[in-house]
RNA sequence: GGCGACGUAGCCAAGUGGUUAAGGCGGGGGUCUGCAAAACCCCUAUGCACCGGUUCGAAUCCGGUCGUCGCCUCCA
């Protein structure tokens, strides 16, 4: 299995440190809604996380919630509330987005708010080493002092410097070095530190977090590439500072951002789409395959059209897994061995989903070939259904038997669907559909068909019965 | 300015030295169907931004040109 590692530049043999992997991937800062951006950066580690499970790694998964930070305290500010329950709703609403996204829980979501005082041992533990310095109130790393500094984003310090004039600076002794404890202002939010009151910087929550949780050396750390630098690149400093363990992250793995036509999708630049939008328009299938239909590096242009495609898409697997197999498993059955093994190939070459979901689709179409010529499939859409899991891929059809006649209710529900949730006006025009045609009055049952098509109501009739296909999409 | 990525069919997107350039969506034709829908079959890039070079052979390596984007500042 190989992953590309933005440390090195390169594809890697993935070797853990042991059969369990240790995978560390940044959260969120809660303070507004979810967006594609996290959509995608959270689905692609979801993946990697379900497919290391499936190649028989036991994986611990750890994923922090900055819940306190500058962000936080203005908006809360702006809104006349306390950034504590701010950072509360909105991590309330990063749970329901990953739970409708289908995005299997992290095993520990640990909050900054919560880690204080891991986060003040770690910045006195640069202090006594020499790697930072208290300053009006505030601690700063010191920069010069870590001889990698840069390596993950592959510049130098001067480069770094020669661009951009120097940031704030006032009581810095170099422009460059970075905030691990903050000072408070008055009615800002503060806990008690050595160096007076005050809240951790940006940085140092993540390597307190994955320090505490995971040890001095993390298999894989993940996360969007708009975070190599700075915020990891002051990782591996404040982590292989206060620890001396090198390295601090075996695999440093990075997705590609998600663009909103021309430019990146950003907070600054406030061309957002949330995830609650996309979901009322898309399915959370649509959704992953929108975004694992490109590799994981790669930029990723959001586009009505291409969640469409996706939607299409997500709609086919559905349906095939929805046949039944009439030879109840006997005589000649497809093999999908070749399959499974062409998807594993893909897979461990850097998580290659676009060749997966390739895979999956031509799977789809064996399995639909073998149906219609009497061929068994039972066992290749077990293997279809094992595959889709990995990427996490959930739609379901639902077989209903009334009394009248044998109907298929599809639905994209990740629960249950019973015959009492189709509403109760609908059963009756089915029926009178099926007696009009049994007494071949076409056109009567061509107006109900059409009547139920506006109702969101697809009706498909096959030798064995009429299926029903709702038209929403969850 | 510095660092980096990318440019493959109508759209999206794999492939990164060697038979006919994956897959999805869309489009065209057909089978099935009362008609549809679904499914299946066939077709839809003599060519991979452009120009040179290396090679028996390049979308794939090298050089150049043009274009797009990201990071360097809060960001998944």
């Amino acid at each position: 299995m190989k992953v590309y590692n933005t440390l090195s530049g390169q594809k890697e043999e993935f070797a853990p440190q042991s059969d369990e992997v240790k995978m560390y991937v940044c959260g969120v800062t809660p303070y507004d809604d979810a967006h594609i951006g996290h959509a995608m950066s959270y689905i692609v580690f979801d993946v990697i996380r379900r497919y290391l499970q499936f190649r028989g790694y036991k994986v611990k998964y750890v994923q922090n919630v900055t819940d306190i930070d500058d962000k936080i305290i203005d908006r809360a500010g702006k809104l006349g509330i306390p950034p504590a329950e701010l950072a509360e709703k909105y991590t309330t609403s990063y749970f329901e987005d990953m739970d409708a996204l289908n995005i299997e829980r992290a095993d520990i979501y640990p909050r900054a708010t919560e880690e204080i005082p891991k986060i003040i041992e770690v910045i006195q533990g640069l202090i006594d080493k020499g790697y930072a310095y208290p300053a009006g109130g505030s601690v700063y790393f010191r920069v010069r002092n870590d001889p990698d500094y840069g390596k993950l984003a592959h510049r130098s310090l001067d480069s770094m410097m020669a661009g951009e004039c120097a940031v704030g600076g006032e009581e810095k002794e170099d422009p460059m070095d970075f905030a691990l404890w903050k000072a408070s202002k008055p009615g800002e939010p503060y806990w008690e530190s050595p160096w007076g009151e005050g809240r951790p910087g940006w940085h140092i929550e993540c390597s307190a977090m994955s320090l505490k949780y995971l040890g001095d050396t993390l298999d894989i750390h993940g996360g969007g590439q708009d975070l190599v630098f700075p915020h990891h690149e002051n990782e591996i400093a404040q982590s292989e500072s206060f620890t001396g363990v090198k390295p601090f992250v075996k695999y440093w793995l990075h997705n590609g951002l998600v663009q909103l036509g021309e430019d990146k999708m950003s907070k600054s630049l406030g061309n957002l789409i949330t995830i609650k939008q996309a979901l009322e328009k898309y399915s959370p299938d649509a959704m992953r395959i929108f975004i694992l239909s490109s590799h994981y590096r790669s930029p990723l242009t959001y586009s009505e059209e291409g969640l469409e495609a996706a939607e299409r898409g997500a709609e086919r697997i559905a349906r095939v897994i929805s046949r039944d197999d009439p030879t109840g498993g006997v005589g000649e059955a497809l093999n999908a061995e070749p399959y499974q093994k062409q998807f594993i190939e893909a897979m461990d070459d850097d998580f290659n989903t676009p060749q997966a979901l390739a895979v999956l689709f031509d799977l789809a179409r064996g399995i639909n070939q073998a149906a219609d010529s009497g061929i068994s499939f039972q066992d290749a859409k077990g293997v279809l259904l094992s595959l889709r899991a990995i990427l996490g891929l959930r739609r379901r059809d639902v077989v209903i038997e009334v009394p009248t006649a044998r109907l298929t209710i599809t639905t994209y529900a990740p629960t249950v669907v019973t015959e009492a949730q189709l509403p109760p006006e609908i059963k009756p025009l089915v029926e009178e559909r099926e007696r009009l045609r049994k007494a071949k009055k076409w056109q009567e049952a061509d107006k109900i068909r059409a009547k139920l098509d506006e109702m969101g109501i697809i009706l498909e009739d096959t030798p064995e019965s009429t299926i029903i296909r709702w038209k929403r999409k969850r």
